[in-house]
DNA sequence: CCGATGTAGTACACCGATGTAAAGTAGGCT
DNA sequence: AGCCTACTTTACATCGGTGTACTACATCGG
């Protein structure tokens, strides 16, 4: 059997509670207990068993991040940013796939997690108002990405309209007008999808500019595999187009790699411009434009504010926008 | 205060255990019983407490998965496939990163888990036999990866010999013979870095080819900006070469950045080759050769493995080999 | 008709930590 | 001296499930 409390308390002769309060930092003890019970619990090798901690403490020193799929790059540099994060409070992280589609996020969303958290980081994907008001966590929660108005709960956000106009913008300065856009989710009104959506054709309504309607095209999955068949299909409709937006960088990269394929030059047939600025759209050929959505910044912020709510913080619910950035590459301005 | 067994007990009309019976498919229980309990578990939003069930039953149902860093694609791959296999079992994954340098990464794992997961799953980067007997992990694990020999634990292995060989061979087959290697950790007589590079310099001798010591650069982390720096050093040297032999993949993808930005072109003046098959190896500019570890395959044979020890299985430790396979792409064969 | 076996359910102690309350000592103030 | 505060340690109940042991009835083979 493994060492316990009272094999300590014994070899270090004093109670229980007292190896307990040495543990936990109270501070009316004596140096030299202090001293004795840490020899105790090295000599032992004792580790304490969180369970029973927990039991009767209710806090478990571990937090969730529910993400959609860690295999996106975006997904996991944002949960080593968490981790980090968490790391600094002297918190776990427990990950969960949501999966990439709406009913499995929903389900997934709702699973028991038999008081096993202490608080949740949830970045959902196609979520909206009207689904968060089913969510049946008991444990805070801290809302990353997404922005879903007057939610009862703490938002981190990208700052997606900003940066998708900033990025809609850059295009048109460089005389682009013809500006496909992948990665539509068509039907949904709320989400990622839909919000950069929105934001692509109100940038182009701003500047004068028609929104060209048959150049969205729909990727379920944000991958490289499908930005590569949404540029397929792109090109196979006989369509012209001067610019590429990608709702994200994966798609960007898979559109990248098609567009390439078929002898088109980038950016001077076609300028392209990704989402997330992950690792890899600095070292892509071409390197890739894209919005930078402070993504460390996100984490940090995030896991501070669950720790606020942890703690007892009861005060208005936050919603904090993180700032972006948009970094221009080759992709849009060439070798230059 | 939460909803707990007792309560349910109450509400069904039953004693307690036997909602606990009725949770845990104990199979004596009537059918009329077990429609009430869980009724009633339905009418309260019962949610079992982990902590208290763990305490007495020593099972967390939560497995740990130790991996170097989240942000390189592989291990993000890794993890997804991982967390996938582990729902197959109904478990939960704790992801812990060790960071990418080996101090670090022996601290991180000796870290008291305080009995809070089942079983480890370990992927080590820079570890070897000796470091392994410093492992005092109590749960069962199963190192993910590396091979280090007679261990006293169980093994998933990468074919990092055969796979490097493989690798090797279809570059000299290509007619190059000053094949560079990036990524190397000089010094370092164990881990992933040493097997790989004594794989290359293994296989030029077997095919009568000198190894060219001059052309071995270390990078200490496997990212594309070490890869990137690790070329450009490459460069500087002046020394002649017309392959180059990436570690990993993220490695290769930082060289190919920077041979291209210098005007060479790949494969016809450099040849290069990765390791991983990692997603963005099929999308980049150009497509990467490169060896598939077989990660998915991998991640669930672990996963089975760490399972039956969990629940018992004493049988000699295994060490199993995953099979690899070499995908031939532009960046060595050109676009024809 | 008896003991053996299978089915259905319960009582109770116990897992390992901690919150609460309370006891004991020492020093300070009136 | 008498009382108060600050410090130090402890006893004990308790968190919410589950293992063990036990009761009770039905069925069955000989």
């Amino acid at each position: 059997m493994a060492v316990t409390m009272r094999d300590v308390a014994r070899h270090a002769g004093v109670s229980p509670k007292t190896v307990s309060n040495v543990m936990n930092g109270y501070p009316y003890i004596r140096e030299e207990t202090r001293t004795k019970v840490l020899a105790a619990i090295d000599a032992l090798g004792y580790q304490m068993n969180i369970s029973a901690r927990n039991l009767k403490s209710g806090r478990t020193g571990i937090i969730g991040l529910a993400v959609p799929e860690l295999s996106l790059p975006y997904f996991g540099e944002l949960a080593d940013a968490v981790i980090e994060a968490a790391e600094q409070h002297g918190l776990t992280v427990m990950i969960e796939q949501t999966g990439a589609d709406r009913d499995r996020e929903l389900t997934v969303i709702n699973r028991p997690r038999g008081h096993l958290v202490d608080g949740l980081l949830y970045s959902p994907l196609g979520l909206g108002q009207e689904d968060i008001g089913q969510l049946t966590t008991s444990a805070p929660m801290v809302l990353l990405g997404e922005r879903i108005f007057h939610s009862p709960v703490d938002h981190v956000m990208i700052d997606n309209v900003a940066g998708t106009k900033a990025a809609v913008e850059h295009l048109l300065q460089l005389g682009r007008r013809r500006i496909a856009v992948l990665g539509v989710h068509p039907g949904e009104k709320v989400g990622t999808a839909a919000i950069r959506y929105d934001a692509y054709a109100e940038a182009l309504t701003e500047h004068g500019v028609p929104v060209p309607e048959e150049l969205a095209f729909s990727a379920g999955k944000w991958h490289r595999s499908t930005g590569a068949e949404a540029t397929q299909a792109l090109l196979a409709s006989g369509r012209k187009f001067d610019a590429v937006l990608a709702l994200n960088d994966t798609l960007a990269l898979g559109a990248i790699r098609t567009l390439t394929k078929h002898g088109l030059r980038i950016p001077d047939d076609v300028a392209v411009a990704g989402f997330d600025n992950i690792d890899e759209a600095q070292y892509s050929t071409p390197t890739l434009t894209t919005v930078d959505p402070g993504r460390t910044q996100i984490a940090r912020t995030a896991v501070d504010l669950l720790v606020r709510r942890m703690t007892g913080d009861d005060s208005e619910h936050e919603e904090i926008v993180a700032p972006y950035e948009l970094h221009t590459r080759e992709s849009t301005l060439g070798t230059a």
